[in-house]
Formats: C-alpha cells, sequence, structure tokens
DNA sequence: TATGAATGAGCATTCATTCAT
DNA sequence: AATGAATGAATGCTCATTCAT
C-alpha cells in the first residue's frame, strides 16, 4: 500500500516555505534548495509537486492571493460601509501575515513586468477585488453602480496599496494607526463628497 | 596619452543599458553580460566603470530616481494647485519613459526587501518627494503646516503609487485618462473636504 | 534510496587528483575544473565533498601528509638506530609516490606564506614529524633528551628537507644512492661525535 | 631628444616590486596590476620591459638569485673556513632581505615543479653554489677534491637549505641562533669526522 | 515516494594581453 | 614612453534539473 500523500496540501505547504524564504530572504535567494531545506525536504522532493520552479514560484503567489481573499471572505452579516472598511483596512501590513502576503506580492509583482504568467494572475486577483470592493461601494451608497462606482473603487484601493507599498520600506513611519488613517481618510473622501450629495 | 572616456557618461550609458534590460526581461536577466550587450560591450569592459554588479544595480536605481526627479522640477512659475498635480501626475505610467522608471522601481523595491542598501536609498527618494508634495499641499491651502499636511500628503503619494502600481499590470484597463482620473479624484477630496471648511 | 557514495573515499579520489594535477601542471593549475575532470567527473560534482576549492587543497595537503605518516608508521619491532634511519631516508623523493608527495608539499608550502591555515597544518606536521625523530635520537643513544636532542634532531630532519628539495629539481645529479649517502652522512656525524664520546 | 631610460634598471625596479609583493601576499597575488602598482606603473608601462607575465616572473627568480650570490661574493681575504661559513650562513632567513629571498625561492620552486625554464634556472643556480662550497671545502682541508667534497658540499647546502625552509614556516621555534647553531653543527660534523682523521 | 549525487549551464569577477591614444 | 580602456578567456561557485537508487 502507497503512503498516500495529499498533493495539494503538500503544494501548499511547499508554498508557504517559499513564502517564508521570500518574505525573509528576497526572492533570489528562494531557491529549490533554499525552499525545500525550509519545508523540511531535500531537494529532488519537490519535483513530483512541481515539475519546475517557475510552477513553485506561480503557486506560491497563487496561495498568496488565495490567502489574502480567504481572509476577509466572511463579511456576510456586516453593514455595507463596515463591511468595504474591513474589505480595505484588513490587507494593510499591520501584522506578519499580511506583511508576508505584501513581501510576496511585491517580489512577484517584480517578476510579472516580464512574465505574462504572473501578470494575468496578479491581474486577475486584482479584479476580483475589485468588484468585491465595487459591490460594496454602491451598497453603502458612495458611487453608482457603473463607472462611477468603478473610479471610486479605483480609487479606494489605489490608496490601499499605495498605502501598503511605503508601508514596507518605513515600518517606522508608517505604523499601523498611520495606515489606517490613511486609508480612513481616503474612506472619508467619498463620504463627504459623493454621499453628502445624496 | 589613453583614450579620454567620460566616466559619468559611460556610467549613465550603461545604467541606461541597465534599466532598459531590467524593463524588458526583469531584474533577474540583468547580468552583467546581458547589461554590457545590451551597451554594446563585452563583460570586462563594465568593470572600470562598476567594480561589482550591486554597483551597478544602485547606481542604475540612483539614476532613475534622479530623472525623475529632474523631469519635473520645473514649477517655479506655476500655480501651487497646478503645480502639486503635475507633481502627481507626471510620473504616472502613462509612457515609455515613465514606465521604466516604474519598472525598474518595482524591481528594485523587491530587491530592496532583502537589500538595507537599496530600501534606504529609496526611502530617501520618498522623503524627498514628500517634502515637495507637503510644502505645496501647504501652499495651495490643502492642509496646515504639520502632521495634517504630512498625513494629507502622504495619501495623496498613496493614491500615484497605488495607481502607478496598477496601471503596470493592466495597461488595457488603467488607460492614461483613467489614471490620471484617480489622481484628479484622489486632489478633489481634499478640494472638498479640507477647504470647503476654509 | 538515493545511490549510496562513501564520502571519505570519494574525498580521498578527489584529493589523489588534485595532488596528480598539481605534481604535473602546478598548483595553478588545479583549478575545480581540472581536478574534477582528471577525477572524471565534472566541476559541481565536487560540491558535496568540498564546498569550496580551498577546502579541497587542505584536504589534499592533509591527504599527503598523512600519507607519508602512514607509510613509515610501523618501526615497532626495529632497533631503534633502524627506526631512525627509516625514519629519515623512507620520505626521500626515490619513486613517484615519494616525488608526488614532495611536489605536492612544496606547492602548498609556497601558499603556505600567505595562508595562515595551510601554514599551521604544515607546522603541526613537522612538529609529529620532529617529535618522532627526537623519540628515536634518543632512543639510539645519540644525544640527550632535552635540548641537545632537540637540536640534533632539527638538523637530521634539516638534512633530509635539504636533500628532498635539491633532488626535486634534478633528478640527474641526485640520483636515489647519491640521496640515501647525504642522509646517512648526516646521519653519521651524530654516530661520530656524540656517540663516540660516550 | 627621446626620454633616456635605463631598460635594465627598469626591469630591476619591477623585478623588486613584484618579488616584494610576492613575500608580502603570495605569488598568486602577483598579477601584472598589482607588480606594477607596487612599483608605482600601471599596467601598461610593463609591456616594453616584460612582454609577458611569465618574462617578468623569471627575470624576478633571477634577479632573487643574482642578488643572493652578490650579497656574499667578496670573501676573497678570508681564511677558507670563514668564507665557508659565511658563504652557508649568510642566506639563511634572518633577516627582511633574506627572508624575501627565500620566500621568492619558495615560490617559484613550487612553479619550477611544471616549469622546466624555471627548474633550469633554480639548478644552474644551484650548481654554481654547490662549486663554489666545494672549493671551500677542499680549500679548508674539510673533503679530498672530487666526489667526496662533492658528497660533503651537498650534505651542508641540504642543511642550510633545510634549515632555511624549516625557519620560513616557524619563525618563534626557528630563531636566528637556532638556524645559525643548526648549520654550525652540520659543519662541526665534518670538523669532527673528516679532519679529524687528517 | 523520496533521496541526494551528478550534470552542465550560468553567474560575477579577475586578469593577461592588446592597442588606440 | 606610457596610459588605461577594452577584450575575452578563465576562475570559483551556484543552481535548476535529471535520474539511479
Amino acid at each position: 500500500m502507497p503512503k498516500v500523500v495529499d498533493l495539494d496540501q503538500r503544494r501548499s505547504d511547499l508554498a508557504d516555505a517559499a513564502a517564508r524564504v521570500i518574505a525573509r530572504q528576497g526572492i533570489d535567494a528562494a531557491s529549490l534548495r533554499t525552499v525545500a531545506a525550509e519545508a523540511g525536504w531535500t531537494t529532488g522532493a519537490l519535483v513530483p509537486y512541481f515539475a519546475t520552479k517557475r510552477e513553485l514560484l506561480a503557486f506560491t503567489l497563487q496561495a498568496s492571493l488565495d490567502r489574502r481573499r480567504a481572509r476577509h471572505a466572511d463579511r456576510a452579516g456586516m453593514a455595507p460601509d463596515d463591511a468595504l472598511r474591513d474589505l480595505l483596512v484588513g490587507p494593510l501590513p499591520t501584522d506578519p501575515d499580511t506583511t508576508l502576503h505584501w513581501t510576496v506580492t511585491l517580489a512577484f509583482a517584480a517578476q510579472a513586468s516580464s512574465d505574462p504568467e504572473l501578470a494575468a494572475m496578479q491581474r486577475e486577483a486584482y479584479l476580483q477585488f475589485r468588484s468585491s470592493v465595487i459591490e460594496l461601494v454602491v451598497a453603502s451608497g458612495r458611487a453608482e453602480p457603473g463607472d462611477q462606482a468603478a473610479v471610486e473603487s479605483e480609487r479606494l484601493i489605489a490608496a490601499v496599496n499605495g498605502v501598503a507599498l511605503q508601508a514596507l520600506f518605513d515600518r517606522d513611519l508608517w505604523t499601523d494607526e498611520r495606515q489606517i488613517a490613511a486609508v480612513d481618510a481616503a474612506l472619508a473622501c467619498s463620504d463627504s463628497s459623493s454621499r453628502s450629495r445624496a
């Protein structure tokens, strides 16, 4: 009887190990040897799960994106305003988990400029996130459905991404509070402008 | 007498070649061989100008940051509001030049998470840019000097960076107009909130 | 199960290959590529056994020193005088094996002037050899224990080393017989001086 | 009128510079760049004097051998016994000058194992030195002309070389006094054996 | 399934050498 | 005569990948 190995579980473990290595030492240090060692394996053991390094890295990015989504999926019972704020503030790099996500995202974003496959993954994840935001922007009455809601959502997402990007480089300047304040300021904007008009 | 070579000119040429390679094929492809070939030289020819690869990359980043600054330095006679808009909208990746800058910036940002020297360069450039923005935010009456102006400026920069980041991955969605619209929306925010109170 | 490889055996094989290359073409020619090829391998195959070139060279020297010691270790049942002569005459470069040893030793001696680790290994080996000689010098009644025996031993070792050094460069002049005669002459010296007084 | 440059003087200067670099950092560090810099020149300036690196190194060895000879050439008025002792004790590595000579000699000896030209130079120098020693060994009545004197001289030279070799590696153990004592012991040997028979 | 030995291409870097100036 | 820019081959080393076990 062959040993039963959960392929997906194993892949996730390896992707987690890769993410840890990337966050700790940069994507250049993420050699197969290093990642395998981080996961408690040897190089060759990766092969059944990922045929090439590219596959491992692509899966790692996808796992990071999926995890970000999963972490804040449960907003069913919340008021639209609270849900929107939760959706935008949640991913900020304020704890080790989210910081890991952003570091990994950034590493892959750099790769993506010259790798259409990674770029497509990023784009896809962005569009999903964007439609969630649009939905809540509409539901909370911040903008009319259609282009207005899209622009408004893009502005909000840009604020989140911009803050997160800066925060990665200067945690001293960008305390948790300041990050959240910046996103709240962006939110307040549509409060006072769009909605006051309503 | 040996051939006379303009050291700084040559360095700039090489940094430009490096930037082109990075933008086209990613920072991993920016080996000394590739960069030298892109510049029309052989590997060893780089040595008199950059002793190590690190030096070449650091210079390339610095050159990209400097160029961004230089490109929009002449706002002496403009009204503060126009100058601010120019300062924020100018760097958006709407043409090959600015796109190159952002691609390079992103590549280095990823490296910077594991390279303190590069991180310091990024941080320094950010702080300079931030103080320019603060100055104009104050001059245009969008915020009081001090923390309020700082937060407001950070919000605006975050908007620019966030938009630029997304635009790199989806030039179809993020047309020039849409990028500018998003930044204008962020600007409109302090128009309608802070200034309407005045 | 991976292929089972005897680490020490493989290391010895590689050190032997290195010694052969050094003896044939000089230590400068002993690149990883050359040594690997001499051993019938490719460059990267050395890595599991020697992480760096330094390690390979240090091991090669040590192996050569160890082999010299091992070759003449069995003098248990001999008279002190015979054992001493055996100990001193044995290492002379009179056959391919000992010539190889001396060529390697010389190559490393030159490196050692700018490499403290190699110098320490040489010194250590010398001190061990010296204490063996001292023991037999005393046992054979050629000198009193203490400084007198030390000086006498050093004189004998110097004779051996000096002869070996010259012999490496002029095998025509330094036939096996002449090498042995020179060492015997040095031995005769303490026979006739110190011992005749007894 | 072209600048008058003394070719031989320039070559000697460069060989001295090479010797200093070799003694200080080992022969591997003696690149053309380093040697030129040590002499206060640039790489290309060596070319008119030495077409290749090999030439420079060969000349450096020859210069070191010549200097050793020159340093102790003036023994015209001395008693044969004193002259012999002077000839043997003089080259011992007891001061910076002679230590430099030995370090260089050793470096080249290692190269010589795989370089017939260098080996020939060493052999030639040895034979010259040997004939000087033989002459004085005979003149001082330590041995009959012919094979006996040759063997006796070889024994003495071997003592000197052996002591010098060891002394290079352990200057703590091999003080000036101990080096001289060892050579004197070798000399005493022919005093007490050969000559007492006379 | 998992190992880790082995391959061979690729890297940054060093350097002897050439040569226009 | 002298410079030092440029070449291009070599080096030590890393690493994704393959594969016998």
